[in-house]
DNA sequence: ACTTAATGTCAAGTATATTTGTCATTTTGA
DNA sequence: TCAAAATGACAAATATACTTGACATTAAGT
Protein backbone atom coordinates (compact mmCIF):
# COMPACT_ATOMS: atom_id res chain seq x y z
CA UNK A 1 0.00 0.00 0.00
CA UNK A 2 2.79 2.59 -1.34
CA UNK A 3 1.14 5.94 -1.48
CA UNK A 4 2.08 8.82 -3.31
CA UNK A 5 5.02 11.07 -2.06
CA UNK A 6 4.11 14.86 -1.88
CA UNK A 7 6.94 16.27 -3.61
CA UNK A 8 5.30 19.75 -4.07
CA UNK A 9 5.49 20.00 -0.18
CA UNK A 10 8.73 19.36 -0.67
CA UNK A 11 9.67 21.38 -3.42
CA UNK A 12 8.04 24.67 -1.57
CA UNK A 13 10.38 23.76 1.21
CA UNK A 14 13.52 23.60 0.00
CA UNK A 15 12.81 26.70 -2.84
CA UNK A 16 12.43 28.96 0.80
CA UNK A 17 15.88 27.04 2.02
CA UNK A 18 14.27 25.32 5.29
CA UNK A 19 15.14 22.00 6.21
CA UNK A 20 12.61 19.56 7.45
CA UNK A 21 13.63 20.59 11.02
CA UNK A 22 13.17 24.41 10.45
CA UNK A 23 9.64 24.20 8.87
CA UNK A 24 8.77 21.68 11.86
CA UNK A 25 9.55 24.71 14.25
CA UNK A 26 7.87 27.32 12.61
CA UNK A 27 5.04 25.00 12.39
CA UNK A 28 5.17 24.15 15.99
CA UNK A 29 5.24 20.56 15.42
CA UNK A 30 7.92 17.53 15.73
CA UNK A 31 10.24 16.81 12.10
CA UNK A 32 8.68 13.30 11.77
CA UNK A 33 5.37 15.39 11.24
CA UNK A 34 6.86 17.21 8.38
CA UNK A 35 8.71 14.24 7.15
CA UNK A 36 5.75 11.71 7.20
CA UNK A 37 3.65 14.45 5.37
CA UNK A 38 6.69 14.68 2.62
CA UNK A 39 6.46 11.18 2.61
CA UNK A 40 2.69 10.15 1.72
CA UNK A 41 1.95 8.03 4.56
CA UNK A 42 0.02 10.41 6.88
CA UNK A 43 -3.17 12.04 7.26
CA UNK A 44 -2.73 15.41 8.37
CA UNK A 45 -4.93 17.96 10.13
CA UNK A 46 -6.36 20.57 8.07
CA UNK A 47 -4.82 23.58 10.47
CA UNK A 48 -1.97 22.01 10.01
CA UNK A 49 -1.78 22.08 6.53
CA UNK A 50 -2.63 25.79 6.76
CA UNK A 51 0.19 26.81 9.00
CA UNK A 52 2.53 25.14 6.53
CA UNK A 53 1.27 26.42 3.60
CA UNK A 54 1.01 30.37 4.71
CA UNK A 55 4.60 29.21 6.37
CA UNK A 56 5.76 28.40 2.71
CA UNK A 57 4.00 30.98 0.80
CA UNK A 58 1.69 28.71 -0.75
CA UNK A 59 -2.20 27.75 -0.41
CA UNK A 60 -4.30 24.96 0.37
CA UNK A 61 -4.24 23.66 -3.37
CA UNK A 62 -0.36 24.69 -4.31
CA UNK A 63 0.46 22.30 -1.95
CA UNK A 64 -2.51 19.46 -1.11
CA UNK A 65 -4.31 19.76 -4.16
CA UNK A 66 -4.68 17.23 -6.85
CA UNK A 67 -7.18 17.83 -10.18
CA UNK A 68 -8.99 14.99 -11.00
CA UNK A 69 -9.69 14.29 -14.64
CA UNK A 70 -14.02 14.22 -14.19
CA UNK A 71 -13.87 17.04 -11.44
CA UNK B 1 -13.31 31.41 22.40
CA UNK B 2 -15.77 31.33 19.45
CA UNK B 3 -14.70 29.97 16.28
CA UNK B 4 -15.51 31.63 12.76
CA UNK B 5 -18.27 29.02 11.00
CA UNK B 6 -17.41 27.57 7.88
CA UNK B 7 -20.11 29.25 6.09
CA UNK B 8 -18.62 28.37 2.55
CA UNK B 9 -19.43 24.42 3.54
CA UNK B 10 -22.70 25.34 3.92
CA UNK B 11 -23.22 26.73 1.29
CA UNK B 12 -21.70 24.67 -1.45
CA UNK B 13 -23.95 21.90 0.36
CA UNK B 14 -27.09 23.70 0.41
CA UNK B 15 -26.38 24.18 -3.19
CA UNK B 16 -26.02 20.60 -4.20
CA UNK B 17 -29.18 20.27 -2.40
CA UNK B 18 -27.84 18.17 0.57
CA UNK B 19 -28.95 17.51 3.83
CA UNK B 20 -25.54 17.24 6.50
CA UNK B 21 -26.72 13.31 7.03
CA UNK B 22 -26.89 12.96 3.15
CA UNK B 23 -23.20 14.40 3.01
CA UNK B 24 -22.18 12.49 5.80
CA UNK B 25 -23.16 9.33 4.47
CA UNK B 26 -21.59 10.57 0.87
CA UNK B 27 -18.36 11.12 2.56
CA UNK B 28 -18.22 8.01 5.19
CA UNK B 29 -18.45 10.01 8.29
CA UNK B 30 -21.00 11.06 10.87
CA UNK B 31 -23.78 13.71 10.55
CA UNK B 32 -22.16 15.13 13.52
CA UNK B 33 -18.77 15.27 12.09
CA UNK B 34 -20.18 17.58 9.39
CA UNK B 35 -22.13 19.79 11.40
CA UNK B 36 -18.95 20.36 13.75
CA UNK B 37 -16.89 20.97 10.70
CA UNK B 38 -19.32 23.85 9.82
CA UNK B 39 -19.61 24.84 13.61
CA UNK B 40 -15.85 25.99 13.02
CA UNK B 41 -15.08 24.48 16.53
CA UNK B 42 -13.01 21.34 14.78
CA UNK B 43 -9.80 20.72 13.17
CA UNK B 44 -10.64 18.03 10.51
CA UNK B 45 -8.48 15.69 8.32
CA UNK B 46 -6.92 16.61 4.88
CA UNK B 47 -8.35 13.59 3.44
CA UNK B 48 -11.57 14.41 4.97
CA UNK B 49 -11.61 17.79 3.61
CA UNK B 50 -10.62 16.57 0.44
CA UNK B 51 -13.40 14.04 -0.01
CA UNK B 52 -15.85 16.49 0.52
CA UNK B 53 -14.36 18.55 -1.23
CA UNK B 54 -14.64 16.39 -4.71
CA UNK B 55 -18.32 15.40 -3.56
CA UNK B 56 -19.30 19.33 -3.53
CA UNK B 57 -17.18 19.79 -6.87
CA UNK B 58 -15.08 22.04 -5.22
CA UNK B 59 -11.38 22.62 -4.41
CA UNK B 60 -10.25 22.97 -0.79
CA UNK B 61 -9.18 26.20 -1.64
CA UNK B 62 -12.77 26.92 -2.36
CA UNK B 63 -14.06 25.55 1.17
CA UNK B 64 -11.13 25.71 3.72
CA UNK B 65 -8.58 28.25 2.69
CA UNK B 66 -8.49 32.25 3.90
CA UNK B 67 -7.01 34.57 1.88
CA UNK B 68 -4.58 37.05 4.58
CA UNK B 69 -3.77 40.60 3.78
CA UNK B 70 -0.07 39.83 3.79
CA UNK B 71 0.01 37.08 1.42
C1' DA C 1 -51.84 22.50 15.65
C1' DC C 2 -49.37 18.48 14.30
C1' DT C 3 -45.75 15.60 12.28
C1' DT C 4 -41.44 14.85 10.45
C1' DA C 5 -36.94 16.25 8.82
C1' DA C 6 -32.98 18.79 9.94
C1' DT C 7 -29.80 20.55 13.08
C1' DG C 8 -27.35 21.54 17.75
C1' DT C 9 -25.27 19.58 21.58
C1' DC C 10 -23.47 16.56 25.18
C1' DA C 11 -20.98 12.52 27.11
C1' DA C 12 -18.31 8.35 26.74
C1' DG C 13 -15.79 5.36 23.82
C1' DT C 14 -12.59 4.23 19.76
C1' DA C 15 -9.36 5.29 16.04
C1' DT C 16 -5.66 7.77 14.70
C1' DA C 17 -2.69 12.14 14.40
C1' DT C 18 1.32 13.72 16.71
C1' DT C 19 5.15 13.46 20.09
C1' DT C 20 9.31 11.76 22.14
C1' DG C 21 13.32 9.15 21.98
C1' DT C 22 16.52 6.58 19.54
C1' DC C 23 19.38 4.71 15.91
C1' DA C 24 20.60 3.94 10.89
C1' DT C 25 21.37 5.88 6.43
C1' DT C 26 22.13 9.50 3.18
C1' DT C 27 23.77 14.04 1.86
C1' DT C 28 26.70 17.95 2.09
C1' DG C 29 30.68 20.65 2.74
C1' DA C 30 35.53 21.24 4.33
C1' DT D 1 38.01 10.95 3.32
C1' DC D 2 35.89 12.83 7.37
C1' DA D 3 32.47 15.12 10.27
C1' DA D 4 28.32 17.14 10.73
C1' DA D 5 23.79 17.98 9.06
C1' DA D 6 19.70 16.14 7.16
C1' DT D 7 16.59 12.57 6.53
C1' DG D 8 14.27 7.82 7.14
C1' DA D 9 12.33 4.73 10.08
C1' DC D 10 10.69 2.35 14.28
C1' DA D 11 8.27 1.76 18.85
C1' DA D 12 5.73 3.44 22.75
C1' DA D 13 3.13 7.14 24.80
C1' DT D 14 -0.12 11.08 24.47
C1' DA D 15 -3.44 14.27 22.34
C1' DT D 16 -7.22 14.68 19.70
C1' DA D 17 -10.27 13.55 15.52
C1' DC D 18 -14.25 10.92 14.93
C1' DT D 19 -18.08 7.66 16.39
C1' DT D 20 -22.16 6.19 18.71
C1' DG D 21 -26.21 7.08 21.12
C1' DA D 22 -29.34 9.96 22.95
C1' DC D 23 -32.18 14.05 23.65
C1' DA D 24 -33.54 19.02 22.73
C1' DT D 25 -34.54 22.63 19.49
C1' DT D 26 -35.67 24.54 15.15
C1' DA D 27 -37.48 24.54 10.36
C1' DA D 28 -40.77 22.92 6.83
C1' DG D 29 -44.80 20.93 5.08
C1' DT D 30 -49.83 19.46 5.63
Amino acid sequence: MEKKKNIKLKLARVEKGYSQQDLAELAEVSRQTIGLIESGNYNPTLNLCIKIARILGKTLNDLFWEETNEQ
